[in-house]
DNA sequence: AGGCAGGCTTTTA
DNA sequence: TAAAAGCCTGCC
């Protein structure tokens, strides 16, 4: 069905931000999303129409969550003032579209250790392989095969020759370690909702493979803790550079990791994907 | 205790 | 050869 909407949204700029890794465009302005063991086609009609090829019920049950639709992305933005803080406001309006979605924990955790070390299109490979290795195979609206992201289950069976063989090196303990937590109950999102901050970090960085910045990529899009602020080499170039007298964290609570990602994908326009910070840290 | 160096792995340019 | 949305272990 079509649906118009008026808030931000670019699927462009949000399948760019690295918060996702199932996104491709398989078309001209249209992108075949996977979630979780979900799969849907987006078309942008130009305009604020964008065609979602599912039905109603889905889009509300589903997807509507999924993109995050019932947050004003706009609001967020108007609330940086171009006078106090140009950096950011430019950030925003040059990155505007961007949104944070609302994507599975489990997927987030397994999906953030094997990004440590690699650039985005070596970490899409790798998540497609262990899909094709051990997810379920569907069928999407279109007919086309599709493989769910696997279950704690499935990654826990696997040796440790399958697991290398969907290029992900030496990670391949820690995503082991992770199934196993998740069967055991260590990595249980449903609890982590009920900790502060610094606890959840605390808890998700004792698994074995899990930093403080890949705990907090969970948190931010895998338990949509908007505050949360995944601090990688980029952003440390950025808090170097642009705020050398300290980054105004209080002032952008609760959103401070929205304002990040609309960082990140500026700073890494403006300086090429490749390059290094033009003053590195 | 907390900071730092070195190792880990593979793909891409 | 270097760099890529890091983290672990061991040493000080």
């Amino acid at each position: 069905m079509i649906v118009s909407i008026s808030d931000d949204f670019d699927p462009r700029k949000i399948a760019e931000s690295g918060q996702c890794f199932r996104w491709k465009l398989v078309e001209n302005n249209t992108w075949r999303i996977i979630s979780a063991d979900q799969c849907i086609y987006i078309t942008s009609l130009g305009g604020t129409d964008y065609l979602f090829e599912c039905d109603e019920d889905t889009i509300h049950s589903l997807w509507e969550n999924y993109f995050d639709f019932p947050l004003n992305y706009r609001a967020i933005r108007a609330r940086v003032s171009p006078e106090t803080d140009s950096f950011l406001y430019d950030a925003t309006e040059h990155e505007k579209g961007i949104r944070i979605l609302q994507q599975d924990p489990w997927e987030m955790l397994i999906s953030f250790i094997i990004s440590q070390n690699r650039n985005i299109p070596a970490i899409q490979h790798s998540i497609e392989s262990l899909a094709e290795m051990c997810g379920e195979l569907k069928t999407d609206v279109r007919g086309e095969p599709f493989y769910s992201f696997p279950s704690p289950e499935a990654i826990a069976l696997l040796s440790e020759q399958e697991l290398k063989a969907c290029r992900v090196g030496y990670r391949w303990k820690y995503i082991q370690a992770a199934a196993h937590a998740a069967l055991h109950g260590d990595f249980c999102p449903d609890f982590f909702r009920s900790l502060s901050p610094e606890e959840t970090i605390k808890q998700l960085t004792k698994l074995y493979g899990v930093g403080r910045k890949v705990a907090c990529c969970i948190m931010l899009f895998g338990l949509h803790q908007l505050d949360a602020f995944p601090r990688d080499v980029w952003v440390n170039r950025i808090l170097a550079n642009k705020y050398p007298d300290g980054y105004p964290y209080d002032r952008y609570s609760p959103y401070n990791g929205v304002y990040q990602q609309y960082m990140f994908a500026y700073y890494r326009h403006e300086n090429g994907k490749t390059a290094p910070g033009i003053t590195d840290v």
